[in-house]
Parts: structure tokens; sequence; C-alpha cells
DNA sequence: GCTCTCATGAGATTGTGTCTCAATCTACGG
DNA sequence: CCGTAGATTGAGACACAATCTCATGAGAGC
């Protein structure tokens, strides 16, 4: 049960603030590892069992937009979302339990810095999330 | 017409020399840039009506695997690939004119190496390609 | 409260990708 | 060079995530 005013951060952009994406971005935040939207969206359903699939997809996306979470592909296609500030950063995904790690802007900055100057090239985004075992899962092998 | 015999890299793995997989890889590195499955498929189909979608599908499978090309996610969750050496490298990819330029695997090395280090995490995969404006879409800006 | 919008929800729709299976073709041994 | 075993193909059906539609319902300023 976090202190944190979530609502705050919900209305930026000119978005209102509605129960409904209160409730998802409550339930993605209190998951501490990655969901994908069918996941999220049937948690939610359990206590909310008249909210739309559309709902979910939509929460997830004006989250994402606001800072609020962070995608990034599963395996099939499949998007993946993990509640985060709002600072800039990247993840290390665990594929097994599906917990997320942050990895700091300060680690990654080098080589972002070193691409634009070396190849000219302008990067808009950049998909630096680490697959792999987490410190726990790797010992269980 | 390149002289690289690209035949012979696809026999791997007690796979079968087939024409339609042929096709595929030479429409592949003749792009020299980003397609998703199903641009390849439609190019593919102009010389080959017969060709059926799921052997494209196949054939980017089978060449991801032998390290003949590399796949990414493009927006909307669609897979696209590029033709490449073996050689495990990144990429660049101009999300205006889907043009990709390689980024060697030294320069992304030094960071992989501290994410183990200091995370106790087994990177399995990354996700290390950048999404951006190449030199020339820069410029036409 | 009232009103103007925007958000919601239910389901249809889209589109990528996978699966099935009989017919076909490759590779290889004789 | 031919025959056989088994992988590959092609056509369409299928699975699935994600998006769209639009009437209904709810937020926010007055």
């Amino acid at each position: 049960m976090p202190a944190t005013a979530i609502p705050d951060r919900m209305t930026s952009q000119g978005r209102r603030l509605t129960r409904q994406r209160v409730v998802v971005a409550e339930a993605l935040a209190s998951a501490k590892r990655a969901l994908s939207a069918q996941e999220l969206y049937e948690r939610v359903k359990a206590g909310h069992p008249t909210i739309g699939r559309a709902t979910v997809y939509r929460a997830l996306e004006a989250q994402v937009q606001d800072g609020m979470a962070s995608r990034f592909e599963r395996d099939g296609h499949v998007s993946a979302y993990i509640a985060c500030d709002a600072e800039h950063h990247h993840h290390l995904v665990c594929t097994k339990c599906q917990r997320v790690l942050d990895l700091g802007e300060t680690v990654v900055a080098p080589l972002l810095a070193s691409v634009g100057r070396r190849h000219e090239f302008l990067v808009d985004h950049a998909a630096l999330d680490f697959y792999g075992l987490c410190r726990s899962c790797r010992r269980r092998r």
C-alpha cells in the first residue's frame, strides 16, 4: 500500500482522471514484475468485472506516454509492461520469473553518445532491455 | 547479382536446400533494408506466385537461426528482418527509410560485461537495437 | 446541477503469425 | 541413375493480441 499519490501523475496532457485508469495503474504498480496487457486485464477484471479490454490497453498506453510505465516485447510478439518512475532508464528482465531490475541511464549513456557520434545517427529511442536470468533464478538451475 | 555463394550457408543443422529458401534469402539480401515478413512475402510472390506465406515465415526463421539474418521489432508488433553476416552484432535502424547500419559487437561488449557484473544477471540476449534517423533522413528535415 | 467532451465497454474487426496435412521435393544410398 | 525416407511445401484454417466502432456513461469547469 504505497502512500504515493499515483493520481497526481495521471492528469497530464489534458487527460481525465478516471477510476479505471487508477485501478489499472495500481494493479500494475503492485505487481512488481512485468505483465502482459492480457494478464493485467485478467487481474483487474477479478476486482472490476465490468472493465473492458480496450480500456486496459488504453490505460497502459497512457501510462507509457506519461512515463509511469515502460513497455517491452516478450516472446511471441506480446507487449509486456512494468511500472516505473519517470526518469528514463532501461531494464533487466528475467525471462523466468518476469521480475525486472532497473538499469540507470548513466550506465548506457556512454554507449548512446558514442553511437550518435560515430555514425551521425540521431537516436530516437533504443531497445536497451536485457533478457536473461536474475540471480535467484540463476541459482535454481 | 552477388557472387557470394548464399546456398553454402543454408545447409547447416541438417537443413535441406530448397529453391524457395534460396529465393527468400536472395530477396532479403538484395533489399538492403529492413523488411517485414509480409513485405518480403509480397516481393517474392511477384516472381514466384505459388510460394506460400508460411514458407516465407519459415525461411526467415531459418535464416535467423543460421545467422544469415537478424530480426527486430517494428512498431505495431511486427517483426522486421535484415540480411547480415554471421558475426553477432547489433543495428541502427532508420525509422524513416528502414535502412540499417551495423553496430559492431566491440562497441556494446563493455556494456554487456558491466551489466552482468553489477547485477549478477546472466544475460541471455539483449535488444540492443537503436531506432532513429540516419544521416540522410536527418538532413532532409 | 448543467453541459460539453472525453472515456468507457462490448463486441466486431484487423492483421501477424502459426498450424495442419496431403502432395512434393531433397538428399543419399545402392 | 533410380528409389526410398523423411523433411519441406502450399493453401487455407486457425489462434491470438491489439485496434476500432459507437452508443452509453462519467469527468471537469461553470
